[in-house]
RNA sequence: GGCACCAUAGCCAAGUGGUAAGGCAGAGGUCUGCAAAACCUUUAUUCCCCAGUUCGAAUCUGGGUGGUGCCUCCA
């Protein structure tokens, strides 16, 4: 498999240090709110990386952590007049009931910054011993210029970076690069005891932290959005490795963002979407089947209009699916015939092309097309009148499911329990179109439609669906 | 000023040297009592523009044009 590296800008072969496990640290959310579309997007993409790599074979560690403590959290704990802790406890839930909606899986841990505090502190007071952090006044601040490969990530010199900085500099840190690890309490605020005094940590040293410990000096593949590239990531570097004296992260993965009308969408343009109000509108999978629609590291725009693109096409696989069980209920004869030998190796040869579109950096448009094939060649071959064999009705239909498995997609369950009500209605229906009375059969299944129920007449009986959307 | 990225049909989007995948939407047809679903046909002699390299370029090079992001919290 190849993965394009931001390190070293290029697409390379993906190899774990460990040839049957995957270490992975992704950057989670900080809990002071819903999290937008923009944000679900690393969380979608990485989740379908992790789940590919399983069906590869690894046993992936994968950890995404929470901040749950920073400004943000303290500014809005204030707003709403509840503690910190109160806030994070309460969108960490959120966060699980939009991810769970988006078949995010639960990383394996979910570190919490608050809960790891002796873990900063321990990586900090390394970095001390080892000459890249010095204290002022209880802030501790990392000494950008001692690392030598400061800007390796982002491909920037330190006087690149600081000639287009904007930062208001701080009289107290030695360089105007140097970013904090560790701030000491202001009234009011939460605070942690440390050697540099009361206080708490700051953003980068977190995830540097928290990686160390639930995965090692070194990692596999460490992952985020772009906008972190420059200075979380290049920071995170930094921290580790002169904490640890050993690389840290071996593949760093960055998507792509999502506009709106063009523009970055982001919490403080005040463009954005959360994913809890998309919902209301669309099925959760309608977005994670919009996100994968397109490359990881391309931009996409963000628009109802996309999204309903995103509803049908996802639909139809869903279509297809359903004839699927339709035909496995009435299905004839058993074993295949030879025309359906063939059609079953056609199928695996579109499952490798799954397999290559997934080996080339997670390209999840063309392993779209490549189950968008695999529907035609079912609705083409494997229909209604033709008598196809259960084994080939099964093999299509598990294809479907388990390559949507891999993407996350197409794993809802269609109920397929049905109240005596409703089956009354559709039996009389069918005795009125036997009757040839027109006007009751199409009353009776505008007055279905309006229950929720999708009634279609094939040419085996009357198939019955939960109206979707 | 530095560093990246992008430009392919009405919309979305893959393709990165061998003659334009796939999806959505639209049109016509088959099936149907009518629908729905499905299928068939159809929708870019052409990939922002100009020049160059090449037997051959959407794909490489140079130059334009337009747009975006990072360099500050940010997915």
């Amino acid at each position: 498999m190849k993965l394009y590296n931001t390190l070293t800008r290029k697409k390379e072969e993906f190899k774990p240090l460990d040839e049957k496990e995957v270490r992975m640290y992704s950057c989670g959310p900080t809990v002071y709110n819903y999290f937008h579309i923009g944000n679900a997007r690393p969380f979608i993409i990485f989740d379908t990386l992790r789940r590919y790599l399983e069906y590869r074979g690894y046993n992936v560690k994968f950890v995404q952590n929470f901040t749950d403590i920073d400004d943000k959290m303290i500014k809005r704990a204030q707003e709403e007049n509840i503690t910190v802790k109160e806030l994070a406890d309460k969108f960490i839930q959120e966060y699980f009931v939009d991810a769970k909606g988006l078949g995010i899986k639960e990383a394996t841990v979910h570190p919490r910054a608050t809960e790891n505090i002796d873990a900063i502190i321990d990586i900090i007071s390394r970095l001390e011993k080892n000459g890249f952090a010095y204290s002022v006044d209880g802030d501790v601040y990392f000494s950008t210029r001692k690392f030598k490969e400061y800007g390796k990530l982002s491909h920037q010199s330190l006087e690149d970076l600081e000639l287009g900085s904007r930062i208001e500099v701080d009289e107290r840190k030695e360089d105007p690069m140097d970013f904090v690890l560790w701030k000491a309490q202001k009234p009011g605020e939460p605070a942690w005891d440390s050697p540099w005094g009361m206080g708490r940590p700051g953003w980068h040293i977190e995830c540097s932290a928290m990686a160390n410990r639930y995965l090692g000096d070194t990692i596999d593949i460490h992952s985020g959005g772009q906008d972190l590239i420059f200075p979380h990531h290049e920071n995170e570097i930094a921290q580790s490795e002169a904490a640890n004296g050993k690389p840290f992260a071996r593949y760093w993965l960055h998507n792509g963002f999502i506009n709106v009308n063009g523009e970055k969408m982001a919490k403080s343009r005040g463009n954005f979407f959360t994913v809890r109000d998309i919902a209301k509108e669309f099925d959760y999978e309608v977005i994670r089947f919009f996100m994968l629609s397109a490359h990881y590291r391309s931009p996409i725009n963000f628009s109802d209009e996309l999204l309903e693109q995103a509803k049908n096409g996802l639909e139809r696989i869903y279509n297809c699916l359903e004839n699927l069980e339709y035909l496995k209920e009435n299905a004839a004869s058993s074993e295949m015939t030879d025309d359906e030998r063939k059609l079953r190796d056609n199928f695996a040869g579109l499952k490798e092309k799954f397999i290559e579109a997934m080996d080339d950096d997670l390209n999840t448009a063309d392993a779209l097309a490549a189950i968008f094939d695999i529907v035609k060649e079912t609705n083409t071959n494997i229909k209604a009148g033709t008598n196809p064999s259960k084994e080939i009705i099964e093999y299509a239909y598990s294809l479907i499911k388990e390559l949507g498995a891999v993407l996350g997609i197409a794993q809802k369950k269609q109920d397929k329990s049905i109240d005596s009500e409703i089956q009354e209605l559709i039996d009389r229906r069918q005795q009125a179109r036997k009757a040839k009375d027109w006007k009751t059969a199409d009353e009776i299944r505008d007055k279905l439609k309006d229950m929720g129920i999708i009634l279609e007449d094939t040419p085996q009986g009357v198939k019955w669906s939960y109206r979707k959307n």
